[in-house]
DNA sequence: GGGAATAAATAGATCGCGTACAAGAATTAG
DNA sequence: CTAATTCTTGTACGCGATCTATTTATTCCC
């Protein structure tokens, strides 16, 4: 019930990847090159990755499922809204002052564009997906329930954002997320 | 002082596309056939559009400019959140119940992907910049501001989201908008 | 041990978007 | 009429992404 087992690891191709995306910018980087130096071919990079621009974000993408797993254990008798702050924070506690995602940090060095910018906020979509399922599920208007979920989510990412711009030195997440997020929920009558 | 005279025009290659894309899906429909049904060649696209998602955008990319507008002319002794509000007011209004963007009514039938969504995201975030620089033009704090703008858009995208869904009977978009953007801009403290 | 069965890696081809460059066509200014 | 300007078109190419087929490595079972 097992067939050939993976020579090459995501992980190969991340370092890869990031270490070309830091030597020459991320346009000018191929996925050729990318496998050429993890040591594949070409076509396996499509086995780990749907697309080259997933290869940024790998982070966020496991924030996803943080926060899904934290919102799921919310007890049922918990505020609603409350219930997010609190798993946001959980998930914020997982991006540890010193490893922020590298896009975050080096965009500059790697001349991010809109397409860049763009796959990241797909990525932030996911997430407003995820409060947005929790809320209706808690009974929420459909409408609100999704206005909370991208608004409270675009909160976070600005906080992301200005976290992970103040370098190494800066103050955990959670300090950054409470002051934006705390507002919008209580803008929606969090209890 | 005055070249050779465009002998297309974008309504033409919008018209094209909307029609193949209802029709067969916008991933199935290329630019070729879309030029060809236009009655030009293919690389004149590009003089009109820089891309293929932006044909879908039209209306969006407009409405960014009334908001930009509508904001410079907020006069400066207004509060600047009741100014967000009632800009975003002025830009709902030019969206009329009957002509709600073709992409927001029709993408099941065009089968829209991620690719689609991350277009309409950029789009939003656009959006979002302009509501940030006016804040920090008013003397904002920078993540607030950011944060701000996000977050009001992100509530805006679900109204406008559930406003097109709603179809022709729909209310009027004002109604949505105000349901979840006045509970933002509270939050933050709205005067 | 020696096949099936399974799953990963590779090879090769193709499609379509987007860019770049050069040449041609239509217009106005002098 | 010529020159300058601007749109249009043709041609070519790089790259991302998909598809199909083939090879290689491993486990399960007889």
């Amino acid at each position: 019930m097992a067939g050939r087992p993976r020579a090459s690891s995501q992980r190969m191709l991340e370092e890869a990847a990031s270490e070309l995306f830091l030597e020459q910018g991320y346009a000018k980087t191929t996925i050729e090159q990318i496998t050429r130096r993890a040591g594949v071919s070409r076509n396996t990079f499509f086995n780990y990755f749907p697309g080259k621009a997933d290869l940024l974000w790998v982070e966020l993408d496991a924030s996803r499922t943080v926060l899904t797993d934290a919102l799921a254990a919310a007890p049922a008798d918990t505020d609603p809204l409350a219930a997010v702050e609190a798993a946001l924070a959980t998930t914020a506690a997982a991006l540890t002052p010193g490893r922020a995602p590298l896009v975050l940090t080096q965009w500059r060095v790697m001349g991010i564009d809109e397409e860049l910018k763009a796959a990241g906020l797909a990525r932030a979509l996911a997430h407003a997906d995820v409060v947005e399922a929790f809320l209706v599920g808690r009974g929420l208007d459909a409408l609100v329930a999704r206005a909370i979920g991208l608004a409270v989510i675009g909160a976070a990412s600005a906080a992301v954002g200005r976290w992970a711009a103040d370098g190494p030195e800066r103050r955990p997440l959670g300090t950054y997320l409470q002051k934006v997020v705390h507002p919008v929920l209580e803008g929606f009558g969090i209890g």
